[in-house]
DNA sequence: AATAGCACTCTCTGTCCCGGAGTGCTAAAC
DNA sequence: GTTTAGCACTCCGGGACAGAGAGTGCTATT
């Protein structure tokens, strides 16, 4: 669909392209030849970069600017004319040597991630931590914490661990709660959250319960815990994009914290790249989000065996490093991959 | 000690000192007499305001500019001069309609509190959640996740839940791990996890523990788990902050940012709170950190019964509405007191 | 088709100037 | 002796203006 462009345009546009990677000002004909051997005269380049405007490839601030990549520009860029490169091992070391998984939570597991990608690349790291509605369940219990009130703990298989507390009308004998326990465990381990749900209102409805009040009550306890909750998303690096020059201006700044600070937002937006199998590049606008205009996101999904868990990646202006950042949003996510499925070597 | 001041001199820095507040431009003696009723003309103010100067309650940023308090001033309104208001109605029903524990982890109830205080403040919201080293056990359970790795879940009397994923070197059967919850819990259940430290080393070395293998590895199973780990803090509305006219300039702002990230020197700074009975008010470089310099934290503390749990509090500019962001924390704080405290009512 | 030349456009920077706000001092008034 | 009025002085901020620099588009030439 691109193909509308000959080789020589190409190489013009990646040029400014990456010219404007480095230096984010507008760039101009002059520019170009002077840093790239393309043995042509400014000219030329201005009759180029003239047509290339004019496809809507590049845009000037103002007539006697230089031209600045559209967001058509960058995708037509990530799509054919990039060479990706491999992550560098002194980034590859970086990255296992601050992932380990041995003495800590899921949790913080994922920030530090997030915390990685955000220093390796020098943007923001983000890392939505898996479903929980999606995970399977190894193990519910609840614990006693006074009388009215009752810690409920649900761990899944991957480790992830879901505490809520909630408020109990009539008092529990300890023995009850472990039968409650036993039995809730009997029948849900091994499904998933969602399946329990409706596995909860079936049960419900069986002889057993209707006679047994211990065991409806465990029922309509764990209905209670079972309530949909937002995924958490760990967003580190915030400072990062302060020192970016396109961001300088504080009203644009203001608007960006705001649509980050507002978390669920960001969550619709990378949970549509769960389904994707590699990793996903959103640009600028493109997300239909008029929010994002002038940045990007590059994602990848972590996984357990074959399904999804989660998405990891990074955020950054549309003038990012692609070349550089997506192999590491690539590499990271097979890592944390790895790590959570068990790390078998 | 502040007392070399006589009233009038008193009325004029609160009169400045409040106009800086809502304003935030330096104030003149001008505008002193036009806004507040001192039947005084700008000449007698104009001397006044030069003593203080030479006390060192304000400086001018230039010479022909109004003035500005300095820390000094501060602290002297806030210890002497300040009439502190009582929250209102419409805040209290805000804030206590926004917090509720049923069905939610105490976590989330702790950043939702740092929610509240940031938009009911309009400045940054800040908890930290209670030391888990000072709580006290409820439970400890050992999960298997999969044959080299252990799901340990730690729960404080208060709810609070920690998890930690450990590596296990040999496997441990399903029995085994029944045997180890229910032996670790009879000893430890009760003591706090500093205290449980300790305790571990004196078990480790009874007669019965060096015989019996299963309980030796259990505890040098817990030990794993007891590791320090720094208390969580969450901090929210930052991009409150940005809305102040003090922070306009954009590389004050990043060093804040920055400070700001590096979530152990706040959390360090927070703690000293912990011994405080009230309200706790830090104005500017008073920590002595010099990236505090031009922000106030109004902190409180938040406890079950007699002992501090935790710090909660507001972070904002030294011009801050001490006189409505006291209340504010010092209600919020007792609120969580009572919500974790079993809400006992 | 590619290039050199040229006139034109636009931004950015520095300088100058002026008005406004505020101060400090001195002399007069209470 | 305190308070006030008057006045000269200082400093910032904004507007006007000119010149430099970078870049463009067009046209004529190779």
């Amino acid at each position: 669909m691109h193909s509308d462009l000959n080789d020589r345009s190409k190489q013009i546009l990646e040029a400014i392209i990456e010219d404007y990677i480095l230096t984010a000002e507008p760039v101009g004909s002059r520019t170009i030849t002077r840093r790239h051997p393309l043995a042509l005269s400014p000219a030329t380049v201005r009759n180029v970069m003239s047509d290339l405007e004019e496809m809507g490839y590049l845009t000037s601030p103002h007539t006697s600017a230089g031209r600045v990549p559209t967001d058509k520009a960058y995708r037509l860029y990530v799509d054919s004319l990039l060479a990706v490169r491999r992550v560098s091992r002194s980034e590859r070391e970086e990255i296992r040597r601050r992932c380990s998984i041995d003495g800590r939570d899921i949790g913080s597991v994922l920030r530090d991630t997030s915390r990685i990608l955000s220093s390796v690349s020098h943007y923001m790291g983000v890392v939505v931590a898996p479903r929980f509605t999606a995970a399977i369940l190894r193990q519910i219990e609840f614990v006693k914490l006074s009388e009215n009130r009752l810690l409920v703990i649900l761990v899944s298989q991957t480790g992830s661990v879901q505490n809520k507390i909630i408020e109990s009308d009539g008092k529990i004998a300890p023995a009850d709660l472990e039968r409650i326990n036993n039995y809730l465990n009997g029948i849900l381990q091994g499904l998933t959250i969602a399946q329990i749900k409706t596995r909860l209102i079936e049960e419900m409805q069986t002889e057993k319960i209707r006679y047994d009040q211990l065991m409806s009550q465990a029922i309509s306890l764990s209905q209670k815990t079972m309530g949909d909750s937002d995924s958490e998303i760990f967003l580190e690096g915030q400072s990062n994009i302060m020192e970016l020059p396109e961001f300088a201006d504080i009203g644009r700044m203001k608007k960006i914290f705001r649509t980050f600070e507002e978390k669920n937002l960001l969550v619709r937006l990378l949970e549509r790249c769960m389904d994707a199998e590699g990793f996903n590049i959103f640009i600028g606008a493109e997300s239909s989000l008029s929010q994002m205009a002038g940045i990007s996101v590059i994602t990848s999904t972590y996984r357990s065996g074959r399904n999804s868990l989660g998405v990891l990646g990074v955020i950054g202006p549309t003038r990012m490093g692609y070349a550089n950042v997506i192999p590491v949003v690539d590499y990271t996510a097979k890592l944390v991959s790895r790590l959570l499925d068990g790390d078998r070597h």
